[in-house]
DNA sequence: TTGACAAATTGGTCGGACCACCATACCAAT
DNA sequence: ATTGGTATGGTGGTCCGACCAATTTGTCAA
């Protein structure tokens, strides 16, 4: 018994939402148009009016729609106005070849972030607290490596999500749980970046240990092992799918 | 007739909402507890259960509940699970000196999102399309410099969504993004930041001029520019409210 | 004590109705 | 011909009541 994937039947409005921003995506509705009124995309998806309700007010926070009362949906440029959560979508909707690009450039921008956040932390001593939870969130990683990936993937997020929280910075934490709950969600990914999740929770332990005394002299080290690893992900991921 | 501030009655839901919201982030739902089910919060808020649906489904898509059929919706821990487009709710229940570290954070998030960005852009060939509308951005910042700050703010995220998006990444976009629009909506920033406006427009067309030849050595002289203006700003509006 | 079963609770969906706002076409006054 | 008001239909926003589906809880028998 070494795991139980569980299915979910994802719910009506979810269905819909995705159906939509498929469409939107794929370009079927021209950008500044007018979407079909509320009750004929009921009617058409089968499904009732309260339910694309849903499905729709989710675009609209997503960023893909917009809506006023009595005149309608129009669609937007979701490249200026929507969030990380869209890329999972998008990658969906692209070749490999774009694919790939996409999820290197987002493992870019989380290495951006990784900068901001070492450089905050460096000469700063580090609540033991704080480390502790690092060195937990380590530990439970190396705990579960040899299990499904899945886990071993989320065991990761958390230990970046712990050092992220070192730096005591709402601002910080809330802009990188989108980019890591993107990436949990992009499939064959976790395949490609942890094909040997003990090098991953080695590097992690590097990083722990610069954390004991972060001298800023030790970061472009840290980040060119990042870099690394996210170049190796990358490549794997063209070669695979 | 400078400008005409229009005002907007929020929707029931967007209440509703506003109202859920404020009430998980001061802590009066224990984390991990349970809310009152729907039809007892709809009887609560005087408001049908369609609505608190609404509302309820947004608090979800923004990381602060999690809900499942037949059980309930349970309260997460938003600083592991949330958005940064929960800043303008934080910001609200804080004191003033939590406001401005959120705020200083937020604007160091960026900064390092800029950095990531001009290291990208460094020794690559911007396309001249792609120039020209970063140029276009700066001058319909200017042509809007003495007129209401809003407009104002949003011109200047303008340009530097411009400059994003000479990266050509999605990614990079759709994570500045949400960070822009936080931005906009805080209360004030705008008149903390935008004291000078063409201040603010001459950096720009520094940045531009630096495209044009877009070498490494440049990029600190830019992003120390960036920080004293994001330092002046949080100094600001710490002395302001 | 344990396991299965039944009832109550709770979120998810449905259908229809009405209200508020908006777009358009039309008409009257200038 | 232009302007301003008005009437009509369309569209999103909210409400009501009902039922379905998943979960939780209580109950009882083995």
């Amino acid at each position: 018994m070494t795991l139980q994937p569980i299915e979910v039947r994802p719910s009506a409005v979810e269905a819909c939402a995705g159906s939509l921003r498929d469409a939107v995506l794929r370009g079927d509705f021209v950008e500044g148009a007018r979407l079909p009124p509320e009750r004929q995309l009921a009617q058409t998806l089968g499904v009732n009016r309260v339910t694309v309700r849903g499905a729709l007010s989710r675009l609209v926070v997503e960023g893909l729609l917009s809506v006023r009362q009595g005149s309608g949906y129009v669609v937007q440029d979701f490249l200026a106005s929507g969030g990380p959560e869209l890329l999972p979508a998008l990658v969906g909707h692209a070749d490999r070849q774009g694919a790939s690009t996409l999820v290197k450039d987002l493992l870019e921008v989380r290495r951006g972030l990784a900068q901001v956040v070492l450089t905050r932390l460096a000469g700063r001593r580090v609540k033991k607290a704080e480390l502790a939870a690092i060195e937990r969130a380590i530990s439970a990683m190396e705990a579960c490596a040899a299990g499904p990936l899945r886990d071993v993937a989320e065991a990761d997020f958390a230990v970046l999500s712990a050092v992220v929280a070192a730096t005591g910075s709402a601002a910080f934490r809330l802009t990188l749980n989108p980019i890591g709950q993107v990436l949990l969600t992009l499939p064959g990914l976790a395949a490609a970046m942890y094909r040997a999740p003990l090098e991953n929770v080695a590097a992690w332990r590097v990083l722990a240990g610069w954390l004991a005394a972060p001298v800023p002299e030790g970061i472009p080290l840290i980040l060119s092992a990042l870099a690394e690893r996210d170049e190796a992900t990358v490549q794997q991921l063209k070669r695979k799918s």
